[in-house]
DNA sequence: GATGAATGAGGGTTCATTCAT
DNA sequence: TATGAATGAACCCTCATTCAT
């Protein structure tokens, strides 16, 4: 085992300093896009210089690319909220909740629409979207089988199919919200409403 | 009202060379983004002269806008689609047969996330896509109180917040569908049947 | 044959254009070297914008190579040169009176050793040097076999060497003296003296 | 001179990373020239990290700088080679023996075309060259003035004169292998010869 | 002495836009 | 009107060099 000598490496201060990098890099991507947002104001709104930006990131492609993997992660933590929770009416209540305790919730979201707008065009990031977004299915159907055993979820429906309408639903409503007027909480919780309406079996006598 | 005199320009022309450059700048921001793609890839696309394009639209960001409002027209159509239909359930199964005969209508739902995505930093496009966006809402409305009328959508659903959602699911979906590997025809014809379930009261025995 | 519209294409104005950047880069890289050399410093010596330069040079290796090519080209000349003179002595003498008349002859040779340096990196640019170089010495063998034939060179010399040992003397001469003080015509004429003692047959006691 | 006290610096380790450190330039300067090579190549050839070179060189340039140095006492071995020889022929002779045994003396040859460019350019990179340049000419001069007081070299000849010639000579000629696909140890021999023919008596009858 | 981390100053290239014909 | 030619303003990225440990 060599001594090392000269400075020792700190991983920890580089942890925190990439992630103070991406953190810029979704203000100016949100402000911006991610292609008018330039190195120089995502350096600078870091508190960073460039070139020390490019020691982290070593492309603006990459940068874009672990904000995006860092993004889509939260979703999947959505989706375990859910399942945690004792029923599917429970958990999109939870959803409801959290949802209203986050009033720019939809302006963040913006970014899932130039994510997926650039995955149109960028194979990298095309691959990065799909797996994750192949997690966040695969849970959902997990999650939807599981309440359909449970018999909260009708039968006849098919769990792979639902999933994709429930993502979509909320997608498109997040996605509205960012430029439409209309209320975040009444919305979240008529999109919850919607999909029981849809998906479940009328709640038990007993409950 | 009658053409203006002293003007020797032939207005087909125009007309006709203003559409074949949006057309060519369809296919450039659908291929490539409003940002990345050039002026001098549209004109090329378009088989016109850089400069010429400047004379139609003294912007790139005019030209986007032209796109954009020709855009959102097509959205319009849809909503008035279903309208014209017997019943909701009717007007939806129309959606579905058209959309399942464009297989690629997906592909060209990329542009209204570019467009969303714009509409969140350009307040000019934000304008135009609200404007656009308003209509089709109360649209969309119109049909469904005329629905809830008609006794085909269930009494206490509110057709504001029904249509918010019916157009988020939409939007989502077509979101979804760009880079997912799902079967678009099932998928929308799946969306149908979810809007049917949530809001529609169940058909009269003699449907 | 369909009329062109719009302004038409001048030829020889961007021929010229050309020829005034591929100058300033002379000036710019016998100054700094093409590396040192910047695009906007050989645009503003030529008198051009920086865009500009990129729509006749779309690489600035592009401009290097253009240069290397314009600029092997004098050599042939004169290798010609010497090929149109009746005898090897007669058209090395001429060649003495050339370049004495050129002082700064030596410091133009400076680019070549910057070319070939170059080219022993970039194979581009070695393929440039090789062919030029080949035409050069092709056209000095053929010249060689004439005189020999004539009974100026010596029977037993191989014209192929000749002509490698000869094109290594000038290039090693010029750049010597774009750093010694020595005196160009001085050694230019020493030179010539060198290649007919090593070559040439003795003059015919008639001469 | 007694180490000077008070160092506790080991001398000895310094001058063997020094040299490891000129030796990972080399490399790097030959693969890429002295501009194109960046000093985290030329640290990472060398195995060291880059803030340690510049504990032994304070500037890109001062590491070209020793590693001119360092290069042009080789020449002058050679010419001290010719000259400890017992004549003329013989001391060619054996630069024809030495360069044979070196098949890539022609590569390493390119490195002395970057120096002599860069000398155009860098004032005292050129004070450097120029000095060394000088030693090794007067080397030459006085070695031919010898030989030419035993009658091996023409009476007439300007050992001044000479003395640049062959050196211009040698330098073409290595010059050209760098790129020429000439044979290096049989173009080595022809200078050899053209140098005899060029300016020495002939052999004794007795030789 | 030695290393990892950081940075200011460009460098090549692109692009929306304008000018001249 | 329509085109070829031209340009100023950036943009991404690199690199020699310095700082901190």
């Amino acid at each position: 085992m060599p001594i090392p000598l000269g400075r020792p490496a700190n991983p920890e201060a580089r942890a925190q300093r990439r992630a103070q990098i991406i953190k810029g890099a979704r203000t100016c991507f949100l402000r911006k896009g991610f292609h008018a947002a330039t190195t120089a104001e995502i350096s600078a709104e870091a508190g960073v210089s460039v070139a020390n930006l490019y020691q982290y990131f070593p492309t603006k492609d990459d940068l874009v690319q672990a904000l995006i993997e860092d993004d889509l992660a939260e979703d999947l933590a959505l989706v375990r909220l859910v399942d945690e929770a004792g029923s599917l009416r429970e958990g999109l209540a939870r959803i409801d909740t959290l949802l209203a305790a986050e009033p720019d919730y939809a302006e963040q979201t913006r970014l899932k629409l130039e994510i997926i707008a650039e995955a149109a065009r960028n194979s990298q990031i095309a691959a990065v979207v799909s797996a994750a977004d192949a997690r966040m299915v695969a849970a959902m159907i997990t999650l939807l089988e599981r309440r359909q055993q449970a018999g909260e979820v009708r039968p006849e429906a098919d769990p792979v199919v639902i999933a994709e309408l429930i993502l979509a639903l909320y997608d498109g409503l997040y996605g509205r919200l960012a430029f439409s007027g209309a209320n975040q909480a009444r919305m979240t919780r008529a999109a919850s409403q919607m999909i029981i309406d849809a998906f479940a079996n009328p709640p038990h006598p007993s409950d």
